[in-house]
DNA sequence: TCATTTGATGAGTAATTGCCCGTGAGCTTG
DNA sequence: CAAGCTCACGGGCAATTACTCATCAAATGA
């Protein structure tokens, strides 16, 4: 009877009648014989035994799998998986989607929160899934300038999208994206308009950025930002992977010289104070995401099945 | 966002925190940013919708399964599978194990409790499996005489077993198992002496049965109790059990006169005031024990996997 | 033999969970 | 448009569960 294995037994069976039949530890220890405390250490024991298997079935119990993955393999403060819909081949939905979500997480906080955000189709798609929202007590500012070569309006700068759906003090960066020269990035920045801006975006408690790939349709170029030569140089210099104009390499850092010299974003917020969420997902943009998780550039993720299964293959 | 299944990914997701990643209700509600109570609802609503699955991976598991199955089934009070070694084709040992384990439980109740045993190798096998124990409160009494046809004491006959190792106030039956005749079998009982023996048993809290088999390895038979004239004449009444002596049909129906009009032994004690297990496992004594069970001889079962499945497959 | 260690146990208590109920938003119906 | 209805929500509370601690008995070893 009372074997080494007799104890095993005892917690399989308080296990089957706790997680199985639904009982409580109470009713437990009266069917074992034994006191509720005890019920209670074999029930724990069953489980820390593995004698007890939970498994969700549902699409999502992959999803969240895989987030904590990435989350302990890159020492990440926080990250969410989407689902990879085979039926739509949508760049952006689920992603786009569950960014929406987390964004409007943040937005429906009662304190003052202050979210930068960064530029891309995906963040576009993002802030249009938004809901109408009336929230006054927040900031949201933008990272990149909001002027394209040809002096329109940059289109794919989010803020003026956000702030047409939800109520929000929100601050556009009137900037080119990338300046002609060091020195007029210098002088741009320098003006007093622009100031307030910059720090507001150095101090974000929040911020989602898209990730830019730089191979031959890299947004920076087909926009117009930059040149073909500026691409054929950032190319030689390494580049993979771009984030509001900052062009960096495989190992996440920033391409020294070159177009980063004259990019007029705001800096990536502190790692440190702000939680800063990289927004991607496809094959194209897997090595600009991986190189920016590694670099630290970032230490939030939000991608889908696929890519982060293909990220988790990749090293450190 | 909130589409209809919205609702069940959330769920998901709230299971999956839950039961994998072992956050607290509260965790979950800060990371869905929803309140605790709703985080309580997704959580049970992830169970109560299936997403969430539980299996227990230890031959325990498939025991308290069955267990349930022939609880509901066929109305028992109680019911115990044990599991069945294949490593040992021993005819008791499992289930011997768990009887004296339960006899054990019910032992060192400190309240009183009168408890009858029946008679067999089963038993037998059990009782010898007992720990010493002190509990003078209680009283044994045995359902069977315990004098064999030769004089000698009957060797199956348990309450001397159990009294030598568990200092308990033991009541066997100085009485032959089966008399002569019916009318020996009156004056037996009309004897001052037998009186409260029968009378204990018959107010027993907790019974413990054998189920002898009728077939040509007959304990009754081979023992020596019944002739082979009466073991035919019990085979064309339909005798398929016995139990303490008390022969009966496939329908757990009593056989009239034949030998039932001559057994010594108490009746089987009452199963609205006790509760009466019968302990046997094979497929040898498979149709008498589930015809003990669908006649309402016994309300509870000790048995093993093997005829736990056998018996599932047998009508009501 | 006796001191020490180890492991199990139950009491007590803090944390967590389950559930009832009032509230209010959104929808249907007259 | 008002009244009625449904239903999700969160506050509050009781039940349940998890953990800490002191105690005790068996095992171990000098």
């Amino acid at each position: 009877m009372s074997g080494p294995n007799g104890k095993l037994d005892d917690a399989a069976r308080a296990g089957w009648l706790y997680y199985v039949a639904g009982n409580t530890q109470d009713q437990i220890a009266a069917k074992l014989g034994v006191s509720r405390q005890s019920a209670q250490r074999l029930v724990s024991l069953a489980m820390s035994e593995g004698l007890v298997k939970v498994r969700v079935d549902h699409p999502i119990a992959a999803c969240m799998d895989l987030a904590g993955k990435l989350t302990s393999r890159f020492g990440l403060k926080w990250c969410e998986v989407a689902p990879s819909d085979p039926a739509s081949q949508s760049a952006t939905l689920g992603v786009a989607q569950a960014c929406a979500a987390e964004m409007e997480k943040w937005l429906r906080k009662p304190e003052p929160v202050v979210m930068a955000v960064g530029t891309g189709r995906t963040m576009k798609a993002a802030v249009e899934l938004l809901p109408p929202l009336d929230c006054p007590q927040h900031k949201v500012v933008s990272l990149t300038g909001n002027i394209s070569p040809d002096g329109s309006a940059a289109f794919y700068n989010v803020v003026f999208t956000l702030a047409d759906i939800v109520n929000v003090r929100s601050f556009p960066m009137p900037l080119p994206v990338i300046a002609s020269s060091a020195e007029e990035r210098a002088m741009l920045h320098a003006q007093k308009m622009i100031r307030p801006t910059l720090e507001l975006a150095a101090a974000a408690d929040i911020t989602f950025l898209g990730i830019g790939e730089l191979d031959e349709t890299a947004p920076l170029f087909v926009d117009g930002f930059i040149s073909r030569a500026d691409l054929d140089e950032l190319h030689a210099a390494g580049a993979v992977g771009e984030i509001v104009g900052w062009v960096y390499d495989a190992h996440g850092r920033m391409i020294a010289g070159s177009t980063n010299e004259r990019v007029a974003s705001a800096a990536i917020p502190s790692r440190e104070t702000s939680l800063v969420i990289a927004v991607a997902k496809g094959a194209r943009k897997l090595s600009g995401l991986h190189a920016a998780i590694r670099g630290g550039l970032v230490n939030g993720v939000l991608t889908d099945e696929d890519t982060a299964t293909a990220l988790l293959k990749l090293p450190n």
